[in-house]
Order: structure tokens, then C-alpha cells, then sequence
RNA sequence: GGAGAGGUGGCUGAGUGGUUGAAAGCACCCGCCUCGAAAGCGGACUUACUCGAAAGGGUAACGCGAGUUCGAAUCUCGCCCUCUCCGCCA
């Protein structure tokens, strides 16, 4: 959301920039709805002060013994103007709101201009994809063989876009979130958390989640509850409606969490295999940051996130997202696109964004330091990584020609062992 | 899930339906005092929206929402949360 006396001083040139993600705003009509908005306010206010006065009035009277049922009577009468008026404001007032909160992010000046991901930059590329002197295979024929991925029993368990992790696949998904939180927490600054997988509607409103997507998310029935999408939600909901203390800025946090997503609108997408799953688990890295730190906290954020697949030794490239691909949220989002050799492509494997104040300023958090006002926070955060997707990048690129799975070295600690070979419990699984 | 108690400013904590946006204390901030500090003294001290060139006004907010009333922190109803006891449960 919009900071509204900033938006208003500077309507031309923000919706100028509006339009390079391919936004286009309708000053005018935002200017009508202001003014119209302003004039009710005002108008209702007024009527309401004289009530205030006059109510005031009666109980001074009253006291002195004084009969004010006749002034009673014309008091009540504006009471009832104001009613119909009030509701009339809420209405333009809802109207404009919602419009507001509508209006994306205005994109940081180092952002490409651009209109989808092919606009995209690439800034960096890591690592070399390996060489085969086979054809690798993708990783929904591997899973299946090795007897580490079950998507028969999953659709049956529960439906389509699941997937069942048996044995070492398991483990290996389990060595991943270990591995990360692990790597986030001792080498790279972040305090871990372990959230609530279900949040409330005001933290999807906070985080921007809702109005407008409910149309992605889980809800459960008969309560005010909502699967989270990603551990961003609770996360950085922890400091909704709370003002912190300046000096402990940058606060970063990470967490693992499942995440759910109805991926409405994405069907017929990556339906094979474990890319686009209605659940998927993800260690997430949220910073709280102030507003000049914020831009070079966006750098490490990403440097953090890529040294997960360094260590892996897994493949990948850096974009920045030009204009026209980023969230609406976003200021600047950089995308990191791991290298899936059965697929022979990059694949979005974590994206890492700036919100400026923009997060901040719905979810109301701020930071103020003993002589300065309190001020919104710049909030961030990426994900450090998505695990499913980290589990297919080391099934395809470290496959065999036997068909096994070599685990990398930093990895061998937590899967307990080097090679990922056919399971046994395969034999007796009709 | 049932019964009871409670939710007031950064914290503690007053508050008979009528100058209470809110006493008092603490904390924080600015002065004075001091070599410096503490103590003491004086002052300042919520936020959002809105009117205004400014000075300065206005409206709203005492968990959330609705209602009663000329007027609600105060009365009524619903919901949420916290605490105690009971039940259930990993």
C-alpha cells in the first residue's frame, strides 16, 4: 500500500512508473474519487461536531435542572442525517481504499523496463551443467524407479499435485530443510523460527495475500483460518501493528514451513512431477530492515540464498525481474533459476524481493529509535530455498548412469550416506 | 467443548453514561541543577484521517463488530484473545 499524502503530491510521475509494469492508472479518476471522498468526510465531520458540542450543551443544562427534550429532539434529528451520510462515506471510503491498496509497488530505479520474463536480466551464473554420456532422465521417471517418489498412492491419499517421499527420498527432503536452516542460521545470521503453518485473515491482508489471491490459497472450514502459502505470511506477521526498536534493525529471521497453494490459474503447468505441488516445504528468509540498508540487505539476502546451492554444488543463474514480471508488492525481486538437466533448462528454484515500505505500511510496522518519529520498515524476503525443487535439482543432476543418485559432500552428514540407490523397501510394494 | 475472571496509552494502573484522548506512577525525551552522574525541579510525551498558506481546528480510536442514548471507556448483544478450574487430546 501506497503512503497516501506522498501518492497524492506525486500522482503523475508514480503512475508514470506504474506503466512500465504495465499498470495503467487512471489519475484523473483517482483524483475524482479523492476529492469526492475528502468532501463527504469533511461534510459528516462537521455534522458530528455539532452533535458533540450540543450533547455537551445538554449535559450542562441538565445539571443546572434545565428541560432539554425539545433540544434533544433536533439533536436526534441531525443524528440521523449523519447515519445515512456515514454510510454513504464508508462506501466511497471502502471504494477508495481498496483501489489504493490495488496499486502496485513502484519498481526501484535499477529494475529493467520490460513486459514479461523474457525481459528478464540475467546478472550472474554460477557452476557448470554436468555432462552426461547417457540421457538423463527427469526426475519423475528417477523417483518413481529409485522407489523414492510415489505419486500413484499420493493421488489416491489425497489427489492430484501431491506426492508421496519414500525412504531416502524422504530422508533427503528431510536433510534439505536441515541443511538450509542449519547453513542460515551459523553461517549467515538468521535467527530460526517455527511459525504457525495456518495464519488469520488479517496476516494474508498484512502481507498482501488477500483480497486479491485468495483465489491461490487454502482455506479451512468454519474457522478464520488459512494454509499458509509460504512461511512469509506468519513470519512476517510476528511484528504486525508493533513498533520496534530502530537499533536492532536489520532483524532476520528464517523458517521452515509447508506450503500450500490451490495454484488456481496454473493448471495444465508443470504437471509433471514434483515442480508445482499444492504442497510443497520451504525454508523461507524474512528481513526487517531500515529504509537506506535495504537495497544492500537485498544483495546479501540472494548471496545467502545462492550459497545454499554453492554448497550443493548445483548449477544456477541470477536474474533480476524486469517491470512487467515482478509481484506487485515488489520493488526489486531477483530470481535464482537452478539448473534441471532432465528438463535441459533454469528453473525458478527461489526469488527474493524488496517491499520497500510498501509491506510495511499494511501490515503497520515500524521502528523508531529513542529521538527519531517512528517510521515504516523496509521489509524483505526470498526463499532460502524451496526444498522440492532443491531435491530435484540434486536427483537430476547428480544422476548415474546405474540409475543412483550421488549425494553432495556437504550434504552426506544429513542423508547419512553418499549414494541414493534403489530402495529396498521396493520389493514389497505391490 | 463447559464454568468463572479479565482485556484501558511503551509498561503498571484509576475511571459514578456528560469538558476523560483518558487520573496517578514508571519509562522515554528536552531543559535547569552538577566537574559529571544520580536525586530533585520544570516541561514535553498516541495514532490515523481531515480542514487550513500557517497558526490552529475537526473527526475517529479504551480487544473487534453491532446496538441503546442528545451523549458510551462506562449499559446491551455477538465474536476474538488471556488467565483459573473441569472435560478431551499428542
Amino acid at each position: 500500500m501506497h503512503d497516501l499524502g506522498y501518492f497524492r503530491s506525486h500522482l503523475d510521475a508514480i503512475a508514470e512508473r506504474l506503466a512500465t509494469r504495465g499498470f495503467q492508472f487512471d489519475v484523473s479518476a483517482f483524483r475524482d474519487l479523492d476529492v469526492q471522498r475528502r468532501a463527504a468526510l469533511t461534510e459528516v465531520e462537521q455534522l458530528k461536531a455539532q452533535v458533540n458540542s450540543e450533547s455537551q450543551a445538554i449535559g450542562k443544562l441538565k445539571k443546572q435542572g434545565a428541560d432539554t427534550s425539545e433540544l434533544q429532539i433536533t439533536v436526534r434529528a441531525l443524528g440521523d442525517r449523519i447515519k445515512s451520510l456515514d454510510e454513504k462515506v464508508k462506501e466511497v471510503d471502502e471504494t477508495f481504499r481498496s483501489q489504493l491498496a490495488g496499486i502496485p509497488n513502484v519498481p526501484h530505479s535499477s529494475v529493467p523496463t520490460g513486459k514479461t520474463a523474457d525481459d528478464n536480466l540475467e546478472v550472474r551464473r554460477w557452476g557448470t551443467a554436468p555432462k552426461f554420456d547417457f540421457e538423463p532422465k527427469p526426475h519423475w521417471d528417477l523417483g518413481p524407479e529409485l522407489g523414492i517418489l510415489d505419486f500413484d498412492r499420493a493421488a489416491k491419499v489425497t489427489g492430484a499435485r501431491f506426492v508421496v517421499y519414500w525412504e531416502a527420498g524422504a530422508r533427503l527432503e528431510r536433510a534439505l530443510m536441515n541443511f538450509m536452516l542449519d547453513t542460515h542460521t551459523r553461517h549467515h545470521g538468521y535467527t530460526e523460527i517455527l511459525p504457525p503453518f495456518m495464519v488469520n485473515s488479517a496476516s494474508l491482508y498484512g502481507t498482501g495475500n488477500l483480497p486479491k489471491f485468495a483465489d491461490d490459497l487454502f482455506k479451512i472450514d468454519k474457522h478464520d483460518f488459512w494454509l499458509v502459502p509460504t512461511a512469509e505470511v506468519p513470519v512476517t506477521n510476528l511484528f504486525r501493528d508493533e513498533t520496534l526498536d530502530v537499533e536492532k534493525l536489520p532483524i532476520c529471521l528464517c523458517a521452515y514451513t509447508p506450503c500450500f497453494r490451490s495454484e488456481a490459474g496454473a493448471y495444465g503447468r508443470d504437471v509433471r512431477g514434483i515442480i508445482r505441488q499444492h504442497q510443497f516445504q520451504k525454508v523461507e528468509l524474512v528481513k526487517f530492515t531500515r529504509p537506506e540498508q535495504s537495497y544492500e540487505e537485498l544483495d546479501k539476502l540472494t548471496a545467502d540464498a545462492e550459497d545454499i546451492l554453492q554448497r550443493l554444488g548445483l548449477p544456477y543463474r541470477t536474474v533480476v525481474l524486469c517491470t512487467g514480471d515482478m509481484g506487485p508488492s515488489s520493488s526489486k525481486t531477483y530470481d535464482i533459476e537452478v539448473w534441471l538437466p532432465g528438463q535441459n533448462a533454469y528453473k525458478e528454484i527461489s526469488s527474493c524481493s524488496n517491499y520497500e515500505a510498501y509491506q510495511a505500511r499494511r501490515a503497520n510496522i515500524r521502528a523508531k529509535s529513542s529521538k527519531s518519529k517512528a517510521d515504516h520498515v523496509h521489509t524483505l524476503n526470498g526463499s532460502g530455498l524451496a526444498i522440492g525443487r532443491t531435491w530435484v535439482a540434486i536427483v537430476e543432476n547428480y544422476q548415474q548412469a546405474d540409475g543412483s543418485i550421488l549425494v553432495p559432500e556437504a550434504l552426506q552428514p544429513y542423508v547419512g550416506s553418499d549414494r541414493i540407490a534403489a530402495q529396498p523397501s521396493k520389493s514389497f510394494r505391490p
